[in-house]
DNA sequence: GTGAAAGCGCTAACAG
DNA sequence: CTGTTAGCGCTTTCAC
C-alpha cells in the first residue's frame, strides 16, 4: 500500500535527474537523451506516477476542460446535444462538466461564475433567463458559444437552427393535405424558443390564408403534462382545429394523450405536428410527423465554435452558425 | 475593459491589508473586525475579484468535484439516473465531471486515469468492461461508488438494483395470464446486466413450469435495432413464443417494430415485458408492461455513498445498497 | 486582529 | 542535454 501520492519529485529522486527532465521526458517539450527517458519512463512505471492535472492547469493557465450548462436533460432532446458535445470534446482532449440550470436566473447565474472560477477553457451555454450581454458579463473574455435564436447585436459565438424553416415547412404540409384550420401549442408565453415557432407558424398559416382562431393557441410548459392539459382544453373546443402544430415532440406526446382519453382518432379527428425529431417520434402510433431538429449537428457545432474560439483568442469577430430543420412526414398528419 | 485578472493580491493591494486578511474575510474560517471585512467585500465587488477554485484546489486538496462516468446516455435510462446525480452533487456543491465511456476498455481505463489526474473527490462509475478490482487499482483509495450487480469481494461502494425480484414477478404475471410458452431478449452475451435478467428470467419459469425452447432466447445489443433483429427471427419462428420478456425498454421497443412488420399484435398475437420503465414505456400502444428501474433512486444513492465516503475516509467498510425493482402492467400482456 | 513566509505540484525561463 | 530558480493563486502555519 503506497502511503503517499507520488508527485514529480519522487520521480526526479529515483530516477536521478531533476523535476524539470522529468516533465520534459513526458511531455516531449524539449529533447531528453534516450537512455534518460527510459529511465524515467520505467521509474514512473513502478511508482505509478500520474501528474496532476490541478497544478499543471495553475501553472499553464488551461484546464483542458469545456462547461456544458443546459436547461434541462429530462427531454430526450438534450441528451442528444449533450453526447454529441461530449464526443466532440473527448476527441480533442476536453473533459465536459455539465450543469442543469433549470432556467433559473439564480442557477443559470451562480452555476456560470462557479465555471469561470473553475477556469475552464470554454462554455457552451443554453441561456434561458439571463441575456446575451450579461452572460458575457459574467464570463468576461472566456470563450463562449450561446445556444439561442436571439436576435440582434453579438455578445458570443451563436449556434441556433432555422426553426422558421421547418415550421412553414410544416405548415404547408397541412394546407397541401387539405387542413384548412389549424392551432398550435407553444411554450411558455415570451420565452424561447416557443416563440419564434410560434411567429412563425402565424406567419405561414396566415400566408397560406389558413384559419387560426384565437383560442387555438396555447402556451404550456415544453412538457408531457403540458401537452396534455393544451390539447384537452383545444380538443374540447366547441369549434376545434382540425390539426395542430407544437413547439416540440414532447408536447405532442402529450397531445397524443390527450386524444386518446377523448376517443379521438390521430389523424382523422385531428393531425398533430410534432418539433425536434426525437426518438420517440418514430415509435408513437401513429408515427409522428415532426420537424427534425438536428440534435447531433448543434452538438458538433458547439463544439466547432467553441474550439476555434479557443484557438483565435477574444478578438476575432463573432460567429453564429445556424442549422436548417426539415420536416419528416410520417403517419399522425 | 479590465486588463489582467484580477487575484487575491489586487484586492489585498487596494484594500490596504495583506491577501492573509482577503482570503479569510472571504472564507469566514478566522476572525476579521468588521471594519476590515466591509472594505475588502466592498473592493472585491469593485475590482469583480473571483477566487480561482484551481489553486485553492491545489492548496488544499479538494476540487469540490464528482466524475459520473456511465456507459452511453442515448438509452434514455441514463440521463435520468445523471441527472439525479447531477442534482443531488449541485445541492452540496459539487459540480459534476461527466464521461461516456461507450463499454470500450480503453475509454473506461483513460477515463479513469484522467479524472484521477483532476483530482476528483470522488467517483460514481458504471464498469462494463473493467472488473472491480481493476478500477480500484485505477483509482487507488479515491471514495468510488460502482453501479454494478457485481457479485464477490466487494472493492467499492456498490450501487444496484434487485433486478431478479422484477423479472421474477414479471414471469409471474405472464403465467396468471395464462402464457405458458416464453422467450427472452437478452442483451449481449456474458455481460452485465443482460446476464443477471436472464438467469432470473429462467429460473422464474422453471420455476412455473413454462416452457422455454432454446431458440427462444436472444443476445442482442440493447438498442431498438437490436430488439427489432431478434424479433423478427423469433416471431418468424415455426413455433414460437407467445410471450416476450425484453432485459430492457429499448429493446422492447425495436420489438414493437418487429411485431408491426409482421402485422402481429400485441398482445393477441405476442405478448410483451419491458426493463426500465423508461418515459417512452408509457408512450407505446399498446403501453408498455414493464419492470420499473428506479433511475431517480440509483442516482441518489449514489450520490448518498460517494458523499459518506468522502466523509468516512477510505477505511469505513463497503457498503452496498440494493434497490427493489417492481413491475408495472399495461397493456402489451 | 493582522501579516510574513512557506508550500500545494508543476513548468518555463535562464544558465550552463 | 540537463539543472536551478521562480512563480502560477491560494491558504495556513507561525509570529506579533
Amino acid at each position: 500500500m503506497p502511503s503517499r501520492k507520488v508527485v514529480i519529485g519522487d520521480v526526479a529522486a529515483a530516477a536521478g535527474v531533476s523535476p524539470t527532465t522529468v516533465s520534459h521526458a513526458l511531455s516531449g517539450r524539449r529533447a531528453v537523451s534516450d537512455e534518460t527517458r527510459r529511465r524515467v519512463l520505467q521509474v514512473v512505471d513502478e511508482l505509478g506516477y500520474r501528474s496532476s492535472i490541478i497544478a499543471q492547469s495553475l501553472r499553464n493557465q488551461q484546464t483542458n476542460s469545456v462547461a456544458f450548462l443546459v436547461v434541462d436533460i429530462s427531454n430526450p432532446y438534450y441528451p442528444t446535444v449533450a453526447q454529441s458535445v461530449h464526443d466532440g470534446l473527448a476527441d480533442e482532449g476536453y473533459v465536459s462538466l455539465i450543469g442543469i440550470t433549470y432556467g433559473e436566473p439564480a442557477t443559470e447565474e451562480a452555476m456560470l461564475q462557479n465555471i469561470v472560477r473553475r477556469n475552464v477553457d470554454g462554455v457552451i451555454f443554453q441561456p434561458m433567463s439571463l441575456s446575451p450581454q450579461d452572460v458575457r458579463r459574467i464570463v468576461g473574455t472566456l470563450p463562449l458559444v450561446l445556444i439561442t435564436d436571439h436576435e440582434g447585436e453579438l455578445h458570443a459565438d451563436q449556434v441556433q437552427t432555422n426553426d422558421a424553416q421547418g415550421i412553414a415547412e410544416a405548415v404547408r404540409h397541412l394546407g397541401d393535405r387539405g387542413f384548412t384550420d389549424v392551432g398550435f401549442i407553444g411554450g411558455p408565453d415570451g420565452r424561447s424558443p416557443g416563440t419564434v415557432r410560434l411567429a412563425s407558424f402565424r406567419a405561414a398559416a396566415h400566408a397560406l390564408g389558413l384559419t387560426v382562431a384565437d383560442d387555438w393557441i396555447e402556451h404550456v410548459p415544453f412538457t408531457r403534462d403540458g401537452g396534455r392539459e393544451a390539447g384537452l382544453r383545444l380538443l374540447a373546443l366547441p369549434s376545434r382545429p382540425r390539426a395542430i402544430v407544437c413547439a416540440n415532440d414532447v408536447i405532442a406526446v402529450g397531445l397524443f394523450d390527450a386524444a386518446h382519453m377523448l376517443g379521438l382518432d390521430i389523424p382523422d379527428d385531428v393531425a398533430v405536428v410534432g418539433f425536434d425529431d426525437i426518438e420517440v417520434a418514430s415509435m408513437l402510433k401513429p408515427r409522428l410527423t415532426t420537424v427534425c431538429n438536428p440534435a447531433r449537428d448543434v452538438g458538433a457545432a458547439c463544439v466547432e465554435a467553441v474550439l476555434s474560439r479557443i484557438d483565435s483568442g477574444p478578438d476575432a469577430p463573432y460567429t453564429v452558425s445556424s442549422l436548417p430543420t426539415v420536416l419528416v412526414p410520417r403517419e399522425s398528419t
